[in-house]
DNA sequence: TTAGCGGTTGCAAAGAGTTGCAATAACTGG
DNA sequence: CCAGTTATTGCAACTCTTTGCAACCGCTAA
């Protein structure tokens, strides 16, 4: 087998791990929709996991997708990134939480590693006692190949 | 007359001002909404804004709103804060940006001078070539108050 | 292996936000 | 000040996401 399909099954059994551990049930369901994303490489949007996930099991419903993907985001087994204005969801990161870049312009999503914002995060407990959670969240600007070019959310330019 | 009515007819020139500059008409509603937004002092929800502009003009509709608040925002007149899952708006900090913490418990929103991520968004420049939205974005997490109380999300825990 | 508890699913309907469109009305030039 | 142009509004339909609920079925205890 190959090294993806090895991947996948570490991942299938340590989220089934998790849901057992925790009392949930190991539907089909389930197990379809882990598997969709975490066969899919990236992120998805979610219309894009229901899709495939109704392929293989035609009963599929989109209620049940967002659901599964909200669970296992709770489990910490997927990680949420913002896409524009959609919600994407792919596995979590296992050496540890990443931040995610994405461009305003071209949709890119870049990783960013956890240490950059230590001493933001730092900063905001000694002197606010504030625990901020930053474990998931997204960063919106220009990377570099679209620097210069012209933003999405700018199309209609009134008269001047 | 008192200072606060000062203040909100200064944002009515800067706003007017700004709308005319870029060809936008001056409606009354985009006037209403605009006072609403003014006069609440803090930020509010769009059923809020658009509870009292209904008001004060009962043809008033939620569409509307929504348009001109994204206006006002792509403008500069007003700031997005993301409360919850809800987006908020609040007059743009005239001072300059100000980030908001806000606390997932309590949901209650603190500002954050914008000095305390430049080292931040200096090291995204400078290693990725990553020009980082970091306006008007927000950060999640606990604030001091309600550190060590349970958090939202997690209400109902299934059996052990 | 089986009965039954209760977590899950599929469906449908509600809620939040967006969009297309025809009528309206704010601005411009004459 | 008036008529034409066209941005804007109000409405309704639509998309995306969440929620209530009855039927279903995964899991556990016997």
């Amino acid at each position: 087998m190959s090294s993806s399909d090895q991947a996948t099954r570490q991942v299938h059994e340590r989220a089934v791990e998790s849901l057992r551990e925790q009392g949930y049930r190991l539907t089909p369901q389930r197990l379809l929709i882990l598997s969709v994303v975490a066969e899919s490489g990236g992120h998805m949007g979610v219309d894009q996991v229901f899709r495939l996930a109704k392929e293989a099991y035609p009963y599929m419903d989109i209620a049940t997708v967002y659901r599964t993907l909200h669970l296992l985001k709770k489990l910490n087994v997927v990680t949420e990134v913002a896409i524009g204005d959609r919600l994407h969801y792919e596995l979590t990161d296992p050496e540890g939480g990443h931040h995610h870049m994405v461009c305003q312009v071209c949709s890119g999503a870049f990783n960013l590693g956890p240490h950059y914002l230590e001493q933001f995060r730092h900063t905001l407990m000694q002197e606010f006692n504030f625990e901020p959670d930053l474990e998931h969240f997204t960063i919106t600007g220009v990377c570099a190949t679209c620097q210069g070019q012209p933003r999405k959310g700018n199309p209609t330019k009134p008269k001047v």
